[in-house]
DNA sequence: AATAAAAAGTTACCACGGTCACACCTCAGG
DNA sequence: CCTGAGGTGTGACCGTGGTAACTTTTTATT
């Protein structure tokens, strides 16, 4: 990916519309920034690790993870192209990573220092309010994610997660959007917990599974 | 409390020191807000409730609950004078509360609607850079959250809040800041586990306690 | 096609913690 | 003083889910 490449992926991004391909030129030669690619599997930012830049991911994706000392992981989590990673903390009176960042796939990344990220809140409303809303919408994400965990039950996690699915690809067939192991992440369980719980739902003719796909049957039985 | 009352808290608070009184003073003439009064245990915003402006606590405490279903309670974080609520909805892309806001004292609530908070940041970047600030701080505060949850055993909760404590209270000895039911709420589990945790932590040989404080002994056998 | 390496399913074991039931204590208001 | 309400300690019961060990299936690599 060159300059020119990326510097078109800017413009459509929401954050930059308001600002013209020749501003977004001068901006970005003024500037000192960061493009950086990661493979798969490489941690981009680790737990309590110091934030300096706001990460905007021009491909890829990207886990937001918890990992506690015991090794179990709860992915809170996935982020894809156009979206903004750190601007939380750039703001906040804390600047450490409070997770891990982690690649999903081949990633690119931008990472944008803090004083540049100021420098563009002033110069230009849109990306101000912008980003206000990407920040908050972060803790949307978060409020979310409690409510999930605090829901007791295995299978009141997958019954849930079913019911969003199915609305999501509007069928009771539902193709798993990944492994079984990421799910179980998901939720911050076991994965042969996760296997167990889905043979007592078929075994109480809740749903059908195989290694890809869950059948919901009569979920509320 | 009368007008000039909650005028003098403002100038003194740090989203508003930028400006002069006299500015402050026109900007409430020239615009709707509402200070609102409420007894303990009232509800202040409901979960879901549709948010249409920014709640700046003048006087009293505030619990933001998590209640699920079935009646349990978990609170994420306790609020008080000076803090401000609902912000961040404001300018996400989703604006009902994802919790319930309650009054744990009797509680003095400035509304401030939508439109005004919006015309504050444009006025002054103080107010701006400010309010970022205060968004992204709840982010910590929900990340602490989850850290503080997704900690699977009771005890390891208990240990982790008599460390906190005994590092703010500068002693061993700690005094409870509230019941031991609101720590449970506090913890998102039963009261009773948590009476039972104490014991047998007691019997342990990890601490001593009785109704209103705790004093630890040995956290790390 | 052969082999290695993930992912997925299965099982027995048992600790943690929710539930319910009851006794006790403290404190405020009649 | 009594009474009732709310907080608190304790017990028995048992379901959920973590752990660990193993097998089977799928996927990737040569």
């Amino acid at each position: 990916m060159n300059h020119q490449d990326f510097m078109t992926i800017l413009s459509s991004h929401s954050l930059f519309s308001d600002f013209s391909d020749e501003a977004l030129n001068q901006i970005f030669r003024a500037h000192y920034y960061e493009k950086r690619e990661y493979e798969k599997d490489q941690v981009i930012h680790f737990q309590n690790e110091c934030c300096r830049t706001m990460d905007l991911i021009l491909s890829g994706r990207v886990a937001v993870q918890n990992l506690d000392c015991e090794g179990n992981v709860l992915t809170i989590s996935i982020f894809q192209d156009g979206d903004v990673l750190g601007a939380n903390l750039i703001f906040s009176s804390r600047n450490n990573y409070p997770m891990t960042v982690l690649a999903q796939s081949p990633v690119v990344i931008l990472h944008l220092h803090q004083e540049m990220i100021v420098e563009l809140c002033q110069m230009n409303r849109t990306f101000m309010i912008g980003l206000m809303k990407t920040i908050s919408d972060k803790t949307l994400i978060l409020t979310d994610k409690i409510n999930a965990i605090s829901m007791k039950t295995i299978r009141q996690c997958i019954i849930d997660f079913l019911h969003y699915e199915s609305r999501i690809q509007k069928s009771q067939v539902i193709r798993l959007p990944s492994s079984k192991k990421d799910l179980a992440q998901r939720f911050g369980i076991q994965r042969s917990s996760l296997s167990r719980e889905l043979s007592k739902m078929r075994q109480d003719g809740l749903i059908d599974f195989d290694a890809k796909t869950v059948t919901i049957k009569d979920l509320d039985a």
